[in-house]
DNA sequence: GCGCAGAAAATCGTATACAATTTAACCGCC
DNA sequence: GGCGGTTAAATTGTATACGATTTTCTGCGC
């Protein structure tokens, strides 16, 4: 992510470490280092970055504003563990916004913007072949990381914004939900966007993205799984 | 806003009276009883609402997570003061996700829904023609609350939650950049809208939908007045 | 052994305390 | 009188303290 099409704004300074941990928490959250459902105490989160209960119970706080956490009162913060109902929301809200996103990012691109998108692209296909979690982990980042790019190139900030939510949440939502063990099957999909925009066909690439997001989605087993902690879990 | 379409999702219990105070800023900003760039120290914050600064801090961060709140690292929060970049940024966000919006919540609408936007507006009309601020500042709302309206039928919490931070955002731009007395004088193109709708003619109501917000925006005066605190200001 | 009341532990909600930084005030100097 | 520098006041950043709520544990009765 060390685009060109950067520093829109004059970069929100880290106010306060607080930034920090909450940027560490959301990396271990998307990575699917932390499940859905795991508690964050603000102890804890305090005690493992050697700050008071004050930052880490801020930067819960901030986790919660972008729907990664929630923080039940009186009961402490948690990884957000996103409903069914939730999940076809943040898909839902991804397939509103992205091909909008796509045509204005496609109006600016560069051929720089493009290269950067290749050579992302190139990592991505490099760490699928690789074995292991680290590779894995990574994977999911770059995955993520092309939707991001195409909204940094847009070049609105608020919508930029608007997709890292988005694409956090969706992370989370694979992580819940996800059936197939290749975590980002449409990778050639990613491809077929960038020949399209390269070739100014605007409409077949928002169908391309389109017919992406839809896919990822006909991934997931969005049944309502009422944790059936009843009869039923051992009826077999 | 007691729409019928409301509780989408089991409504995040305001862990804290740190939200009451978030609230009550917010709704001082977007009715412009506070002026962009005005100072909001935590301490004053505090005592105004007899809270703590821990309190006061928290809902001030939590406003700077919604945009409408600037806060620069040891020198404290302000309203915030959009750009111009960032007002037309927020504006190109609108006519990204409004008129998609307004398709989701066609294809849900119901009777009752209709009625209570014609309601809405009419509240609205009459409001137009009253004198005094306390009538302006419920107009202006009211104006918001027909945008934010849609999207609560549309059904999908997270848009909902992201239109709202862009109508607020957008109260500010108008605030700062807004040109015409009138604040709202877009009010017969929302009537037109509702009628489009109901006529099932959808794609005619996005076009209204973007004429709209294309309106709205043609009262501004983007110009970038950058404080002209020289010379210029003495000129004449 | 099971269930339930009550106490103890853990955790959160809020206030206060202290350190660090910025803003202002003051004062001698040119 | 204006200007620069030093010092005092105000404000933010972070930590700690204390009361409130929830959870867990314990032990008694059945």
């Amino acid at each position: 992510m060390k685009s060109a099409a950067k520093a829109m704004q004059a970069e929100e300074v880290a106010e306060t470490g607080a930034h920090q941990i909450r940027d560490a928490i959301r990396e271990a959250i998307v990575e699917r280092r932390l499940s859905p459902g795991t508690k964050l105490s603000e102890s804890d989160v305090g005690n493992l970055f050697n700050v008071s209960r004050t930052l880490a119970r801020a930067a819960l706080q901030a986790l919660s504003y972008e729907g990664l956490v929630s923080v039940e009162k009186n009961r402490g913060a948690f990884v957000a563990y996103p409903s069914p109902d939730e999940a076809r929301q943040i898909f839902s809200a991804r397939r509103l916004v992205e091909p909008g996103i796509l045509r204005e990012a496609a109006a600016r691109i560069t051929p720089d913007d493009i290269s950067n998108l290749r050579e992302l692209l190139q990592e991505e296909g490099r760490l699928m072949s690789e074995r292991g979690q680290t590779a894995r982990r990574a994977e999911i980042k770059a995955s993520g990381d092309f939707h991001l790019m195409l909204a940094e190139i847009s070049g609105n900030a608020i919508m930029q914004r608007f997709m890292e939510e988005l694409v956090a949440r969706s992370s989370l939502v694979i992580a819940l939900y996800g059936q197939s063990t290749a975590s980002s099957c449409g990778h050639s999909e990613h491809g077929d966007i960038i020949s399209a925009i390269e070739d100014n066909e605007l409409d077949r690439a928002c169908q391309l993205m389109l017919h992406h997001i839809a896919h990822i989605e006909s991934d997931l087993d969005l049944r309502e799984r009422k944790s059936l902690g009843l009869k039923e879990a051992f009826e077999l």
